[in-house]
DNA sequence: ATGCATGAGTT
DNA sequence: ACTCATGCATA
């Protein structure tokens, strides 16, 4: 019926939502880390199945890697002023320091997606200066000055557990206090940069996970953190997307530099209290979420089976079958499609068998 | 933890 | 119009 479309004026919603005093919020959940087998299921998953899709991981890092637009994460989408967050997410001063070595994955047994060596070229983005352009009535950026150079602006936010110390560039992520519960190997000693194996990411999100909660940090206290120590915000839901290593190879190295510097931070402040105020400033300009029946979505991923990428036209009668928005059959194609370039799907094996499309034929899917 | 959505950058 | 990075809202 009709999917609550309606009301896009949902100014509210829940106030303070990610918050941290005690936190323990999501981090009690049970997750059933596959982490270990992923590699093995995408071993053996590669040979045929009957698939016809395919899911490598490296899509577009295959060699010429000049990350598009790494720090390009938009979050113009709300002209509202937020209290809580300021976007300056260009103030990342990352420089890697890897004179372009070449080193891909050591071990060549899965050359699956996360082996693949991405671009070393930490080119980073130029800062996304188009963003004001789009049209931001406010002074978003106006103060935003993100003189990560120097110092941090942390003028209106809260300091972070251990913003207020300093930084020590030269600490190291490792030096908690404990850290063997890996149980097999952890990082040697590959201070941050340089391009992670799959590996090497799959045990840096496990450790940083596991002392994450240690410290008594909810996700989205580390993506606030973030964001005022470098000035990079990220949401809980990224967060929780590196932990489950639920992000695209290039994004999880983007991610793991800045990661790793919070908790080199967090854990050198011996038990700050810190309560990170953060008032959760919602617009209302956001589209209601559209919630599919599973019927319909049966049917969707029916049709995402046979093609992956319908038409234009197809989209439409496919919308209009289900009663659906063309927008919202599109980007749920969209977001499907995202979803199988995933690294593990949780509970499911991404067998698909590339297509043996060498070229850009899609296949043509002829359903209408 | 995840589903649907937005938007910059590409193709 | 697509991909990719990201996140609000929600289960």
């Amino acid at each position: 019926m009709a999917t609550a479309a309606s009301n896009p004026y949902s100014l509210l919603g829940s106030g303070s939502l990610a918050h941290a005093d005690g936190a323990g919020m999501q981090q009690g959940s049970p997750f059933r880390n596959p982490q270990k087998l992923l590699q093995s299921e995408y071993l053996q998953g590669v040979p045929g199945n009957g698939h016809p899709l395919g899911h490598h991981w490296v899509t577009s890092l295959s060699d010429s890697g000049p990350w598009p637009s790494a720090l390009a994460g938009g979050p113009l989408e709300q002209p509202d002023v937020k209290p809580g967050r300021e976007d300056l997410q260009l103030g990342a001063i990352i420089h890697h320091r890897s004179p372009h070595v070449s080193h891909h994955s050591p071990h060549a047994n899965h050359p699956s997606a996360w082996g693949a060596s991405p671009a070393h070229s930490a080119s980073l983005a130029p800062p996304a200066a188009a963003a004001a352009a789009a049209g931001q009535p406010l002074n978003v950026y106006s103060q935003a000055g993100f003189a990560v150079g120097g110092m941090l602006e942390h003028g209106g936010l809260t300091p972070p557990p251990a913003a207020a110390q300093g930084l020590h560039p030269g600490l190291r992520g490792e030096g908690g206090g404990e850290h063997g519960e890996l149980g097999g190997h952890h990082c040697q000693d590959h201070s941050d940069e340089e391009t992670p194996t799959s590996d090497e990411l799959e045990q840096f999100a496990k450790q940083f996970k596991q002392r994450r909660i240690k410290l008594g940090f909810t996700q989205a206290d580390v993506g606030l953190a973030l964001g005022t120590l470098y000035g990079n915000v990220f949401s809980q839901t990224t967060i929780c997307r590196f932990e489950a290593l639920q992000l695209s190879f290039k994004n999880m190295c983007k991610l793991k530099p800045l990661l790793n510097k919070w908790l080199e931070e967090a854990d050198s402040s011996t038990g700050s209290p810190t309560s990170i105020d953060k008032i959760a400033a919602q617009g209302r300009k956001r589209k209601k979420r559209t919630s599919i029946e599973v019927s319909v979505k049966g049917v969707l991923e029916t049709h995402f089976l046979k093609c992956p990428k319908p038409a234009a036209q197809e989209i439409s009668s496919l919308a209009d079958s289900l009663q659906l928005e063309k927008e919202v059959v599109r980007v749920w194609f969209c977001n499907r499609r995202q979803k199988e370039k995933r690294m593990t799907p949780p509970g499911e094996q991404p067998q698909h068998d590339v297509y043996s499309h060498g070229v850009k034929t899609d296949t043509a899917c002829h359903d209408l």
